[in-house]
DNA sequence: GCCGTTTTCGGCCCGACTGTTTTCAGTCG
């Protein structure tokens, strides 16, 4: 058994337990188990027979118990228990707005109700009214719950969450009686795709700035309104939360509503050895506050370093802090290049120079042109005539260039059986070659492993595009043993994309930091196939945020120079 | 469920809002 499977049923137990309501620190403990597993670097199997499980803190009896009877027979009795105890439509339950474990089981147990289409049938033939603290007004929520659930996606984009955001912000910091506001939450931390909106405002007059939130043209309906939280939804189905605090607040509001949950619950248990507590309105010594005008000073009061938001995640960046040990993370600013660009020879809307005078113009020393290979025929892809007649262009254009220069690439196939698909010869005439798997997605992990290993012994590749082929909120990515394939990228010295796209953000931001300490090292490319998708760009920092990265750590953050010499023309 | 220098029981994270009920339960983050 995986140990992604693993951490999948430890969850699960949380949530049915929470169901069954079970004491709520009980499910925690599953939670924070599987969160566990997560974070730590090693093989699940190994843990288990070594023993080692017992010697994690949240790791008592019972559970070690519990996953060594999962790793070692793939089944685990209590488990299957309390999945037959509880029908699968209540957990499916949990997701309608303003339904939580306590009133599904107390309609599961009076109306003998199971799945949400009969739930929905029920509330619309009145029958939820005789329950105990139920009534018209919270059935007509459950009901209108459940046509959300239908109409709407839970979690969005990235970039769609900030383009939102960014307009609410912008009408509410105009107001005159706001002093401080921001976005916080998952969107703060630059979360791949996230579930709602967080704002926090500092006010000497919150009523106002309730009405300013609320009275917006996107809001479509109020879920609560008071006097220092609000919470509606958006005319395109998203939640959007704000609070509102007073100016002396705000630090401490910020960082709480920030998260993550995990960060926010290990920092507590920090500021206990200190004797310290922290809440969203104040860090205290007993009942003194401990004053901070901002975040960095918030920090500074558990003698750690400013973390940034994208690193509070609760994946060791409390401990860096205190050690000193915080990564100078790569910025905007630090990309030099732009990488993984198509050109009107496949399927781009730009020409070579008109991208090259955009990179310019944006200050980039380099562009590496990488279109379609030949076996992409839906996307264009290039045939061996069309390669010269590119290449010929390049040259043209780069006679011109002084302190600028195009690359030679290929965004080349990985075809079915790890070959690229095409000759030696033609392989060896590009400067770089990227590798990507674009077809027969659905192979099994052992198959599609060993195909992307023999692409990555491949004596010309030079980076390995979009690794796991996922597309956010769509498609999984295709069954590989990402470990295996992260070890060879760094033996063989290929560097790993970040895919800057934001419906893919591929690789995942939670595999960077181990391969990085490993010694892997990572291109943050943009996937254009327009001018205007170089604004991509900042999407793929953000992801090399979150994992950890530095500008060393990263190809397109080399000068001109140094990227000539490295792919040693 | 876990944990433990107040140690084998009793804490563990808690505040805001809604709605039902009249002091509080449920949900959410």
């Amino acid at each position: 058994m995986t140990k992604r499977e693993v951490i999948r049923i430890l969850n699960e137990i949380g949530v049915l337990l929470e169901l069954k309501g079970e004491s709520f620190f009980k499910s925690r403990a599953y939670y924070e188990a599987a969160r566990k597993l997560e974070i730590i670097d090693e093989d699940i199997e190994k843990l288990v027979s070594q023993q080692r499980l017992e010697n994690i803190e949240g790791f008592g009896r019972a559970l070690t118990q519990k996953i060594t009877e999962l790793v070692t027979t793939g089944q685990l009795k209590y488990y299957n228990k309390l999945r037959e105890s509880i029908p699968s439509g209540l957990l499916d339950m949990l997701k309608i707005q303003g339904l939580g474990p306590k009133r599904i089981m107390t309609i599961h147990a009076s109306l003998g109700i199971n799945t949400i289409d009969e739930l929905k049938k029920a509330c619309e033939e009145d029958k939820l009214l005789d329950l105990p603290r139920f009534s018209k007004k919270i059935q007509a929520k459950i009901l209108e719950g459940i046509n959300n659930l239908n109409n709407y996606a839970d979690k969005f984009h990235y970039n769609i969450g900030e383009m939102v955001a960014n307009e609410l912000l912008k009408h509410i910091i105009n107001s005159p009686y706001v002093k401080r506001c921001q976005v916080a939450g998952s969107l703060r931390r630059k979360k791949e795709v996230v579930k709602d909106i967080d704002i926090i405002a500092s006010s000497d007059n919150p009523h106002e700035v309730m009405n300013i939130f609320t009275n917006h043209s996107y809001v479509k309906e109020i879920i609560a309104k008071g006097e220092t939280k609000s919470s509606v939804v958006l005319v395109n189905g998203m939640n959007a939360d704000i609070r509102v605090v007073n100016d002396d607040e705000y630090p401490y509001a910020l960082h709480h509503f920030t998260g993550s949950k995990e960060h926010n619950t290990a920092l507590r248990h920090v500021a206990k050895k200190h004797g310290l507590k922290i809440n969203e309105y104040g860090i205290f010594n007993g009942q003194q506050k401990i004053k901070c005008k901002d975040e960095v000073d918030f920090f500074k009061v558990f003698d750690m370093k400013y973390i940034h938001p994208e690193l509070r995640e609760n994946y060791g960046e409390l401990e860096a802090a205190l050690n000193n040990k915080l990564p100078h993370l790569v910025t905007l600013g630090d990309i030099k290049g732009m990488v993984h660009v198509h050109t009107m020879y496949s399927d781009g809307s730009a020409t070579i120079k008109q991208l090259a005078k955009e990179c310019i113009a944006r200050g980039y020393k380099y562009l590496l042109i990488s279109d379609h290979s030949k076996s992409a025929v839906y996307a264009g892809g290039l045939s061996e005539d069309e390669i010269k007649m590119q290449h010929e262009e390049i040259d043209i254009l780069n006679e011109k260039y002084t302190d600028f220069k195009i690359f030679k690439g290929i965004e080349s196939d990985i075809l079915t059986d790890g070959s690229l698909d095409y000759s030696d010869e033609v392989l060896k005439s590009f400067d770089f070659i990227i590798g990507s798997v674009h077809s027969s997605f659905r192979m099994n992990e052992e198959k599609m492993t060993k195909r992307i290993i023999k692409a990555l012994n491949n004596p010309y590749m030079t980076i390995l595009g979009h690794p796991t082929g996922r597309l956010l909120l769509n498609r999984a990515g295709y069954k590989i043993n990402i470990d295996k394939i992260i070890d060879t990228c760094i033996e063989n010295n290929i560097i790993i994309e970040i895919n800057a796209n934001p419906y893919r953000l591929d690789i995942d931001w939670r595999y960077i930091k181990a391969a990085k300490d490993k010694g892997a090292k990572f291109v943050i490319s943009s996937d254009a196939h327009s001018i205007k998708e170089f604004e991509y760009m900042r999407y793929g920092v953000n992801v090399a945020r979150k994992g950890w990265l530095e500008h060393r750590d990263i190809f397109n953050c080399l000068s001109l120079e140094k990227v000539v010499d490295y792919l040693k023309l």
